[in-house]
DNA sequence: CAACAATGTGTGAACGTGCACAGATTACGT
DNA sequence: ACGTAATCTGTGCACGTTCACACATTGTTG
C-alpha cells in the first residue's frame, strides 16, 4: 500500500478517514470537540486512529488557527538568579505543568542583558507566542511595554504598579510580613530591625510596608536597613552594618531567606548566638532556611501553585474564558490590574526565641 | 489599500514580494541563504521587510519542512530537584540561550511521576520536537528506549552505561575526583573518607572511583561511606554515622555540595571545628560551597558549558553535521556511545587544613 | 557562433489542518 | 402527508511557507 522503505511518514487526518470510511471533516469535528458526530462514526474513528497511530499536526493546526499554543515565560533577572531563587523555579514547574496538560508549550525568556531585550521583543511582536507569564518585571520594564502594544494575553507574578489592566497572580506580601513580624512581637520583642531588600519592586516595597503595620508605634526608622538586592551577600553586609550601627537590636526580619541566611551568618561571626543573642526571620520557605543552622524560622510561599495559577489565568485570556476562569476566586483590584493573592503561612522554627532580660 | 480596522493582520512573504517587485520564491531564497539572489532585489527585499514588518511565519514553515524547530529538555528527577540542583539550572540556562540563538525552542518535560513518563513518551513518539536533551536518565530508563526506537536526535548530559551509540556530554568524574582527592593528600592527610552518594548513577561510581584511584594504597574500604542521594540531608545524616564508626577520620570528600554542606553542619554539631579537626571537599562549586562557613574547597563544574555544548550536539545531529561539529573537538568513545568531557578545576577555598600532629 | 555552464527569477504544487458551506438524512409537530 | 428543525456528513478553500522545476539572461569556451 504506502512504500514500506524510509523512515515510515506520520499517519495524517486523511488516513484516519480513509481507514474509518468517513471524509477528514469527521475526523476534525471529533478531535474538536464539535458535537454533530454520530456514535457510529466516532466509534470507527477512534479505532482507526488507533490502528494507524495518529497524532495531529500542530503546524498544520497552528498554520490554520493562527495560533502557535505557546506561552513565553519571561524571566528579568541575571541568568544567574535561575540557579539560586528557588521561587523562580518552582513557579517554572507549576506553569510548566499546566500548561503541558492544556497542550500548550512553555518557552522560556531569560533577559540578562540589553541583547536579551532585543531579542525577547522580537519575539514578542513576531507573534511567536499566544501569551506571556511575567516574572520579577520591573518598573517601566520595556517587556511590558511591547505587551500592552502587541495585546498579548499575559500574567504577571507579582504587581508591579505601572502595569495597568495586566492581570497578576501575587501573594499577599504585607499581610504576611505583619505575620511574621507578629511572631517577634508575640515573644516580647521590641528592638526589631528589618533587611529590606528589593526596594526597586513591589514585594519590596509590601514586605516593609508589612512590617511597618505591625510594629505600629514601636516602629523606629533608624532600624529599617535597606539592602540591594535579594540575596545572600546583600543580607550578610547589610547585617554587619546594621549592627555595628544599633548594636541593641534583639530580632531580624529579612525579606528573604537568602538575605536571612547571609544576616546569620553575620551574626555569628559577630560573636553572637542565634536565637539567644538575636533572633532571625526570613522570608520564602527556601532551602536557605533549612539549611541555616539553626533553621530559620520563614514564610512559606505557594511558588508550584503560583506557576499554575499564572498558566490557567493566560490560558484564559487566550482562549476569551478569563470571566470564568475568574468567578470562583476572589479577585482584588489594583489600579486597573485584576490579580488574586495566594495565601501564605508563617514556618515556625529555631530561629526565633525571646529577648533576654536586660 | 487594506482594511485599517482590525488588530492588523501580520505581513506575509507575499507583501514582501510585491513590495520589493519580486516573487515569493526569491524572497524564500533571500531568507533560507541560498544564493543565487542578484544584489539589486537583495536589498528591494530588505527594504521591503523592513517597510512592512515581516517575521517569517513558524508554524507554515514548520509544516512544509516536516520540523517543529523544537528540543526537549528532559529531567527525570522529583520537580523539587529543579529548585535545589544548581546545575540542572545552570544547563537549562546554557542549552536555552544556545538553542533560541539558533531558532530553536525549548520545552521542558519534567518526569516525576509514572503519569508522566507517559506523557513523555507521546511528545516524543508524536513528533512534537525534533530532538531531545536528556538529563540524569536513570538505567534502563523507558525514555532511552523510546528515543532509541524513534531515532530521535539526542544528547545526554552524564552517560549511563546502558545507552548504546548516543552522544553525552559530560564532566570527567573520575579525574576531577581524583585531583580533588589528591588536594587532600597534599596537605598530609590519610584517614580519608568519601560520602559517595548516587552510587546507581554513573557520576556517582565515577567519583567514587576516581577517589579510589588517588587513595591507591591508602584506601581503607570502611571509610567508604555510601549515602542515597546528592541532597543536604543524606550529606548530615552520612557524616553522623561515618564519624560515629570512625572517629579518627581527619578529612571527607562529599561528592556534591550539599552533601558536603550537610556533613559540615553535621561535624560542627559534634563540636569538631572546620578545617582544624576536619578537613571537607565537595564537588559542584554550588551556593552551597560559599555559602557554607567556612566555605569550601570543591570542584567547578561548568553547568552552562554543558548546557550549551549539549544544544549544538543535538542541533548538529538534526541538521546533519554531527561530524563538522565533532571535528575539532577531542572525542571519546564509551561503547558505542561518542561523547565530550568538558574540563572542571579545584577551587580552593577554606576547609581544608592539614591533619593536626597528633 | 553554437554549445554549455553559471547565475538569477517566477510558478505551481505540496505540507496537514480547520472552517464555512451545502447537501443528506432523520425526527417531530401539525 | 408535508414543512421545518435538528442532526450528521462531505467538499473546497485558505493558512504561509518551501521546494523542484522551468525559464531567462549572461558569460565562457571550443
Amino acid at each position: 500500500m504506502s512504500t514500506p522503505a524510509h523512515p515510515k511518514k506520520r499517519a495524517t487526518i486523511h488516513d484516519v478517514a480513509r481507514e474509518a470510511g468517513v471524509s477528514r471533516g469527521t475526523v476534525s469535528r471529533y478531535f474538536n470537540g464539535d458535537s454533530y458526530v454520530s456514535t457510529s462514526s466516532r466509534s470507527a474513528i477512534e479505532q482507526a486512529i488507533a490502528k494507524v497511530g495518529y497524532v495531529p499536526n500542530t503546524a498544520a493546526r497552528n498554520l490554520v488557527r493562527q495560533r502557535t499554543q505557546t506561552v513565553a515565560f519571561i524571566v528579568h533577572e541575571p541568568a544567574s538568579l535561575f540557579t539560586e531563587d528557588p521561587n523562580i523555579g518552582g513557579i517554572l514547574v507549576g506553569a510548566n505543568n499546566e500548561l503541558s496538560e492544556r497542550d500548550y508549550q512553555l518557552v522560556c525568556l531569560v533577559i540578562d542583558s540589553a541583547r536579551d531585550t532585543h531579542r525577547v521583543e522580537q519575539y514578542l511582536r513576531g507573534g511567536f507566542v499566544d501569551g506571556a507569564i511575567v516574572v520579577s518585571a520591573r518598573m517601566g520594564d520595556p517587556v511590558t511595554r511591547v505587551i500592552t502594544e502587541s495585546r498579548i494575553p499575559a500574567t504577571y507574578i507579582g504587581h508591579p504598579p505601572d502595569l495597568a489592566g495586566i492581570p497578576f497572580i501575587g501573594i499577599d506580601n504585607i499581610t504576611a510580613s505583619r505575620s511574621i513580624t507578629q511572631e517577634l512581637l508575640d515573644v516580647g520583642h521590641e528592638n526589631i530591625a528589618i533587611l529590606a531588600a528589593g526596594l526597586d519592586r513591589d514585594s519590596g516595597v509590601d514586605r516593609l510596608e508589612g512590617f511597618s503595620q505591625a510594629m505600629g508605634p514601636l516602629l523606629n526608622r533608624g532600624l529599617i536597613q535597606p539592602v540591594e538586592t535579594y540575596s545572600y551577600s546583600d543580607g550578610y553586609d547589610g547585617a554587619l552594618e546594621l549592627l555595628h550601627r544599633a548594636p541593641d537590636v534583639t530580632a531580624i526580619f529579612a525579606t528573604s531567606d537568602a538575605v536571612a541566611a547571609g544576616a546569620a551568618n553575620a551574626i555569628k561571626r559577630l560573636g553572637l548566638r542565634i536565637p539567644q543573642d538575636v533572633s532571625v526571620v526570613g522570608f520564602d520557605d527556601s532551602v536557605w532556611a533549612t539549611r541555616s543552622d539553626p533553621e530559620l524560622t520563614t514564610i512559606h510561599q505557594p511558588s508550584r501553585g503560583m506557576g499554575t495559577a499564572a498558566a490557567q489565568c493566560t490560558v484564559a485570556q487566550i482562549e476569551g474564558t478569563f470571566d470564568e476562569w475568574a468567578a470562583p476566586r476572589r479577585l482584588i483590584h489594583l489600579g486597573s490590574a485584576p490579580g488574586i493573592m495566594l495565601d501564605t503561612y508563617v514556618v515556625p522554627r529555631n530561629s526565633v526565641a525571646p529577648p533576654r532580660p536586660q
